[in-house]
DNA sequence: CCCCTGACGGTCG
DNA sequence: CCGACCGCCAGGG
Protein backbone atom coordinates (compact mmCIF):
# COMPACT_ATOMS: atom_id res chain seq x y z
CA UNK A 1 0.00 0.00 0.00
CA UNK A 2 1.31 3.48 -1.20
CA UNK A 3 1.47 6.45 1.33
CA UNK A 4 -0.92 8.48 -0.13
CA UNK A 5 -3.37 5.55 -0.76
CA UNK A 6 -2.84 5.22 3.39
CA UNK A 7 -3.59 8.70 3.79
CA UNK A 8 -6.60 8.23 1.72
CA UNK A 9 -7.79 5.00 3.63
CA UNK A 10 -7.45 6.93 7.08
CA UNK A 11 -9.67 9.86 5.54
CA UNK A 12 -12.19 7.58 4.45
CA UNK A 13 -12.51 5.52 7.76
CA UNK A 14 -12.74 8.25 9.85
CA UNK A 15 -15.63 9.48 7.91
CA UNK A 16 -17.24 6.63 9.13
CA UNK A 17 -17.12 7.44 13.03
CA UNK A 18 -20.55 8.31 13.81
CA UNK A 19 -21.14 12.04 15.24
CA UNK A 20 -20.67 12.29 18.74
CA UNK A 21 -19.01 8.96 18.82
CA UNK A 22 -14.94 7.99 19.47
CA UNK A 23 -12.68 5.55 18.55
CA UNK A 24 -8.43 5.51 18.82
CA UNK A 25 -6.00 6.04 16.26
CA UNK A 26 -5.02 1.92 16.49
CA UNK A 27 -8.61 1.13 16.16
CA UNK A 28 -8.53 3.05 12.54
CA UNK A 29 -5.01 1.47 11.96
CA UNK A 30 -6.86 -2.03 12.73
CA UNK A 31 -9.80 -1.46 10.60
CA UNK A 32 -7.66 -0.15 8.02
CA UNK A 33 -5.57 -3.58 8.19
CA UNK A 34 -2.57 -2.19 9.28
CA UNK A 35 -2.83 -2.85 13.25
CA UNK A 36 0.70 -1.68 13.80
CA UNK A 37 0.67 1.94 12.42
CA UNK A 38 -1.42 3.91 14.86
CA UNK A 39 1.29 6.24 14.66
CA UNK A 40 1.02 6.78 11.17
CA UNK A 41 -2.80 7.11 11.40
CA UNK A 42 -1.76 10.27 13.53
CA UNK A 43 0.86 11.33 11.00
CA UNK A 44 -2.16 11.11 8.41
CA UNK A 45 -4.74 13.48 10.70
CA UNK A 46 -1.73 15.90 10.72
CA UNK A 47 -0.59 16.56 7.84
CA UNK A 48 -4.96 16.61 6.38
CA UNK A 49 -6.28 20.16 5.34
CA UNK A 50 -8.22 22.37 6.76
CA UNK A 51 -10.36 21.71 4.03
CA UNK A 52 -11.16 18.24 4.12
CA UNK A 53 -14.11 16.70 5.20
CA UNK A 54 -12.82 14.62 7.79
CA UNK A 55 -14.20 14.24 11.64
CA UNK A 56 -10.86 13.94 12.94
CA UNK A 57 -11.78 15.16 16.44
CA UNK A 58 -12.82 11.72 16.58
CA UNK A 59 -9.74 10.00 17.18
CA UNK A 60 -7.94 9.96 20.38
CA UNK A 61 -5.41 7.71 21.85
CA UNK A 62 -6.14 3.97 22.85
CA UNK A 63 -6.53 5.04 26.93
CA UNK A 64 -9.17 8.00 25.45
CA UNK A 65 -6.65 10.83 26.64
CA UNK A 66 -6.71 13.24 23.91
CA UNK A 67 -3.30 14.00 22.41
CA UNK A 68 -1.35 17.44 23.74
CA UNK A 69 0.93 17.32 20.57
CA UNK A 70 3.20 19.11 22.65
CA UNK A 71 2.85 22.91 24.89
CA UNK A 72 2.49 25.75 23.01
CA UNK A 73 0.14 24.17 20.42
CA UNK A 74 -3.71 24.45 20.95
CA UNK A 75 -4.47 21.54 18.93
CA UNK A 76 -5.78 19.05 22.07
CA UNK A 77 -7.83 22.55 22.92
CA UNK A 78 -9.46 22.70 19.65
CA UNK A 79 -10.54 19.14 19.72
CA UNK A 80 -11.63 19.66 22.98
CA UNK A 81 -14.13 22.13 21.73
CA UNK A 82 -14.87 19.95 18.49
CA UNK A 83 -16.00 17.20 20.81
CA UNK A 84 -17.66 18.94 23.22
CA UNK A 85 -19.72 20.83 20.19
CA UNK A 86 -20.83 17.26 19.50
CA UNK A 87 -21.82 16.23 22.93
CA UNK A 88 -18.83 14.48 23.60
CA UNK A 89 -17.88 14.91 27.64
CA UNK A 90 -14.57 15.50 28.11
CA UNK A 91 -13.13 15.33 31.37
CA UNK A 92 -10.12 17.32 32.97
CA UNK A 93 -7.28 15.15 34.22
CA UNK A 94 -5.27 16.57 37.12
CA UNK A 95 -2.14 16.99 35.04
CA UNK A 96 -4.42 19.09 32.77
CA UNK A 97 -4.64 16.54 30.45
CA UNK A 98 -7.71 16.21 28.44
CA UNK A 99 -9.54 12.91 28.13
CA UNK A 100 -13.24 11.14 26.96
CA UNK A 101 -14.43 7.97 28.34
CA UNK A 102 -15.02 5.40 26.02
CA UNK A 103 -17.68 3.45 27.92
CA UNK A 104 -19.77 6.41 27.20
CA UNK A 105 -18.81 7.30 23.37
CA UNK A 106 -16.32 4.65 22.37
CA UNK A 107 -17.01 3.51 19.05
CA UNK A 108 -14.92 0.17 17.93
CA UNK A 109 -16.45 -1.98 15.77
CA UNK A 110 -14.62 -4.90 13.92
CA UNK A 111 -15.27 -4.42 10.61
CA UNK A 112 -16.70 -0.76 9.32
CA UNK A 113 -20.80 -1.32 9.01
CA UNK A 114 -20.71 -4.04 11.62
CA UNK A 115 -21.11 -1.33 14.64
CA UNK A 116 -22.67 -3.80 17.31
CA UNK A 117 -22.15 -1.30 20.45
CA UNK A 118 -18.62 -3.63 20.84
CA UNK A 119 -17.15 -0.62 23.64
CA UNK A 120 -19.39 -0.81 26.53
CA UNK A 121 -18.20 -3.79 27.71
CA UNK A 122 -14.57 -3.56 27.28
CA UNK A 123 -13.28 -1.12 29.60
CA UNK A 124 -15.38 -1.28 32.45
CA UNK A 125 -16.64 2.64 33.48
CA UNK A 126 -13.10 3.81 34.51
CA UNK A 127 -13.96 5.12 37.77
CA UNK A 128 -16.87 7.24 37.16
CA UNK A 129 -19.07 4.99 39.44
CA UNK A 130 -21.39 6.15 41.73
CA UNK A 131 -19.14 8.52 42.84
CA UNK A 132 -19.19 12.31 42.03
CA UNK A 133 -18.24 13.24 38.42
CA UNK A 134 -17.72 16.91 38.85
CA UNK A 135 -17.19 17.25 34.96
CA UNK A 136 -19.00 20.54 34.99
CA UNK A 137 -16.68 22.11 37.69
CA UNK A 138 -15.31 25.17 36.71
CA UNK A 139 -11.45 25.30 35.52
CA UNK A 140 -9.53 27.50 35.11
C1' DC B 1 23.52 3.79 6.67
C1' DC B 2 22.86 5.17 11.66
C1' DC B 3 20.11 7.76 14.82
C1' DC B 4 16.36 10.40 16.48
C1' DT B 5 11.51 11.47 16.34
C1' DG B 6 6.47 11.00 16.52
C1' DA B 7 -1.68 13.49 16.96
C1' DC B 8 0.81 5.49 19.31
C1' DG B 9 0.01 0.82 21.91
C1' DG B 10 0.58 -2.72 25.50
C1' DT B 11 2.66 -4.52 29.70
C1' DC B 12 4.37 -4.23 34.35
C1' DG B 13 5.11 -2.53 39.00
C1' DC C 1 -4.67 5.76 38.28
C1' DC C 2 0.15 6.72 36.94
C1' DG C 3 4.80 6.44 35.41
C1' DA C 4 8.55 3.71 33.43
C1' DC C 5 9.75 0.74 29.53
C1' DC C 6 9.89 -1.50 25.23
C1' DG C 7 8.03 -2.43 20.64
C1' DC C 8 6.44 -0.59 15.96
C1' DC C 9 7.23 1.74 11.39
C1' DA C 10 7.93 5.55 8.10
C1' DG C 11 10.45 10.16 7.61
C1' DG C 12 14.10 13.24 7.95
C1' DG C 13 18.81 14.86 9.17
Amino acid sequence: MDIAEFHEAVYQTVRQIPFGRVTSYGHIAKLIGLPRHSRHVGQALKYLNVDADVPWQRVVSSSGKISSRGPGTSGAQRQREALEGEGVEVRVMRDGGLAVNFSECGWFPERVGAEEEVATETVGTTGVEGENQDAGQPQE
